[in-house]
DNA sequence: ACTTGACCTTGCCATCATGGTAAGGTTCAG
DNA sequence: CTGAACCTTACCATGATGGCAAGGTCAAGT
């Protein structure tokens, strides 16, 4: 009963943002967005920060590097708080995500798709003919209507 | 020498807006960038604009459809109006932009096949046991360093 | 004891492209 | 003359992040 490690931490922001990669800037933000429940304080008015804490940062760290939105990400923490929640919610959340994504990165290739037709087809030289700038130009892409 | 159709069209903002795509707002905003070199106004203030101003919005437009900065587009209309362009400064700002596409591509796609990995082993049932928050609570994310 | 550097605090501004809103002037049709 | 539909400018909001400024605190070295 004597050692009790993971209890008694309470570590600074700075050592808060390295532990969970978060920049110490974002974790005060975060926690003005709710996602981070009562920050304790020290005498001196720093933020403490318990192994809990870092686990909810490292949490949200994960969901960022994942895309998720804030708002995504504040669903996320509570579901992953609650007991009672369902699996089914928590892929619902995830599956949105997944199909914005999914539109987002057609509407990129697309994109891509275009300009490296376009990039294929200009000489690159030092003259000024560029079919890159006639796509740009014509007006055969406005919307008729 | 009776009908000059293109010249003395003098249209609003409005026009303008429906003509190229822009809305209305983004005309003045792209004014306010310099993208659009001095709006002729009408004795009562208001903005007309000819043939010309229409297809450099209509430029604007289709670049933006492909996913240009606005600094880019504002390189890419002035070498536009330059005579003395070469086609390789063009095909740089492209090939720049497509690459970066690409790299933002690459890492959504890295995103989206995690989560559909997550979320095809997450059952989406009434129980709380979830793969994907297992996930996103696993230490295992957090770079070592 | 004092200085220095590294940390912490809050608060404001900037990004990027776009939308909204407000408050007011103009034009045109009924 | 009135109302609708336009135009004007100016300010605020978005979302996630970074930067900077001005000030308080702490710990280590002199």
């Amino acid at each position: 009963m004597a050692d009790v490690p993971a209890a008694a931490a309470a570590l600074t922001i700075g050592e808060a943002a390295k532990r969970s990669g978060v920049s110490a800037k974002m974790v005060r933000h975060y926690e003005s967005l709710g996602l981070l429940p009562a920050v304790a304080r020290r005498l001196n008015g720093y933020r403490q920060y318990s192994e809990r804490d870092i686990h909810t940062l490292q949490f949200i760290k994960r969901s960022r590097d994942l895309g998720f939105s804030m708002l995504e990400i504040s669903e996320l923490v509570s579901l992953w708080r609650n007991r009672r929640r369902t699996s089914a919610s928590v892929k619902r959340i995830a599956q949105a995500h997944a199909d914005g994504l999914n539109k987002r990165i057609e509407a990129m290739q697309e994109m891509r798709n275009t300009l490296t037709h376009l990039i294929h087809c200009c000489h690159g030289d030092q003259r000024p003919d560029c079919p890159i700038l006639e796509d740009l130009a014509s007006p055969a892409h406005v919307k008729s209507h």
